[in-house]
DNA sequence: GGAGCATATGTTTACGTAAACATACGTCAA
DNA sequence: TTGACGTATGTTTACGTAAACATATGCTCC
């Protein structure tokens, strides 16, 4: 039971026992040689008290845990709880334990953050995208701990990036819909232009839309997360103003919301708007009509992420700095 | 710069301010007094060197942590990456960080993982549901934490419950069924069974529909995890085999799924056969016919589980058993 | 039968921090 | 002037564990 505040130790389970403390480590780690009446003895005990490893004690006595840092965005957006989902999976596969916070796309909170979470010594990070401020590269360079970064490859890794290539993405897209004659662009964002990712998109997006003699005609990010009634009410007040042919969004919620709007109105689509959004989260496959956009993969970063993080030091050594898993343009019915 | 391998400690922030570690100690935790000049010379030091305090050295040195054990079934449904959203989001505001690990609906994995959990002395743990085994409870009482357990409030709470009350969620869709005039039901599930909420709100559904006349006549639970395409493909091979009025899913993904069948196959919805769904996901707005489901504070239950395990413990002391968030039946088009 | 050695177990120590206790110095009242 | 007290700082110690080193016991081999 517990006495009150102080937990039991290997101390106890050693009295317990009638061996010493180190015998009692050795027989709890499988470490070393013990005959086997005392580790009967001491699993015995451990079990009658009940007994839990203070990782606490080992990790300082170790000066390493088993811990990966991870910082994400947000929670709010589905597309980062299936990315951590990957993460957690792989980190949990090689008996590693993610501690985790969120930025709110925030630089200020991701600086605090990472400084909190190198405070529990953690062997590696996991930082979401490729631009940090030089307080938080500095923190994790001091810490020289390893870093991954996740979700972006354009640009310059600190180590290793996994993820896709964002302006590629826009490029494609803008391709697409260069091809089905659309020349009237207009994008519709959210998070207040902190998404970095979406702005590459749109960067590509905007270059190749004006090199194939198409022109961006609006270009509205909004504050608020990235959600379904926004995309709504972004769609509404953009075609009370103008008439694209097309809206490119930076996330398929918005996109469906957009959609929501045009079904609502009777506009019909995509003969008097076409509709594209990024990500083919699994939803708008059900849609009335499947949407055009981006399948990123996800999960699949996050887990190869994690793996990156797990690996030995020989096997990170060959690891390529940038590993690029690719996107897929879904063409849909909305373009 | 980091010295490989060591970091960088209090005691090389004193050596270079010319003071001793305790001083150091104490200007940085900003207890007890320091002279201006000796505060301005520490923290000097603190930033030339990039120190980073270890949470394990005090953690280990006060008996506690600023962590907290979070438990949830899986990440691969969007319901509990809400709950954890809430859940984060609460804890981080007092200043606390969770530590979370994932169960995939089974008990020996919850065993483990919370045993593996309570290892970084955590002070307290946040549970899924209401039902764990006794090496789990065992565990956790030794351990002496507080426990709060969110999702459920059907049944016997450890400590606290944070949630809403299943089966009465599933007889209020039976009342509202039968209300329509729908006789001959039928259920889908997923994860095998062991997702115990779905099962209570199962039992409450049935007996409600039983007194009220119906029948159940199918009952079917898939193992695999719930998805939009699962319950496409359910709902596909249900109505071979068989013809109820309406269909009950556990999830909202899994009645997307069907309806997305029903519009396929040309099956008019709700005349021909009636779909409800369960939790109030906002994609289910965007579906062509607005779905009928429950609304289920996800966030909520998260945010104020983390809020009671944030208390002090004179609020806990006043904090009653269940705290029941509610549900909210949606009638929407497909019944 | 004893030197040499392997095996099982015990003892000491360090990891980085913060509480508790100790000291040095200055201030102020009597 | 003294001594009682307050303020700033230093010293020692304990938190729970595992590496490093130390010891005891029994066995093998010539």
């Amino acid at each position: 039971m517990a006495r009150d505040n102080s937990r039991t130790t290997m101390g106890d389970v050693a009295a317990r026992a009638g061996v010493s403390q180190m015998t009692v480590s050795r027989v709890l780690n499988k470490s070393g040689k013990a005959s086997d009446a005392v580790r009967e003895r001491v699993e015995q005990a451990a079990r009658d008290l009940g007994y839990v490893h203070n990782r606490l004690a080992t990790g300082l006595r170790m000066r390493s845990t088993p811990l990966v840092a991870v910082v994400m965005p947000t929670l709010g957006n589905r597309v980062f709880s299936e990315v951590l989902s990957g993460v957690n999976d792989a980190l949990a596969q090689a008996g590693l334990r993610a501690v985790f916070g969120v930025t709110e796309y925030d630089e200020e909170q991701e600086d605090a953050l990472v400084r909190d979470l190198l405070s529990w010594q953690p062997r590696g990070i996991l930082l979401s995208g490729l631009e940090h401020s030089e307080a938080t590269r500095a923190a994790i360079a001091v810490s020289g701990i390893r870093v991954v970064e996740v979700m972006d490859i354009d640009g310059d890794p600190i180590s290793v990036a996994v993820g896709m290539a964002q302006a590629e993405a826009g490029r494609a897209m803008a391709r697409h819909l260069l091809e089905r004659g659309h020349r009237r662009f207009a994008y519709l964002g959210a998070q207040g232009g902190n998404d970095r990712r979406a702005a590459k998109r749109l960067e590509g997006f905007a270059e190749t839309v004006r090199a194939g003699g198409g022109k961006l005609v609006v270009t509205r990010i909004a504050d608020a997360p990235s959600s379904m009634p926004l995309g709504r009410k972004m769609t509404a007040d953009l075609l009370t103003a103008s008439r694209p042919d097309v809206v490119y969004y930076s996330n398929d919620d918005l996109a469906a919301g957009g959609l929501m709007h045009c079904i609502a109105q009777g506009i019909e689509v995509p003969r008097q708007l076409a509709l594209a959004g990024f990500n083919g989260l699994e939803f708008a496959e059900a849609l009335p009509l499947r949407l055009t956009t981006t399948r990123t993969p996800r999960y699949t970063m996050g887990f190869e992420a994690g793996r990156v993080l797990a690996q030995s030091d020989a096997e990170f050594a060959e690891t390529p700095r940038r590993i690029d898993l690719g996107s897929e343009l879904v063409i849909g019915q909305t373009t």
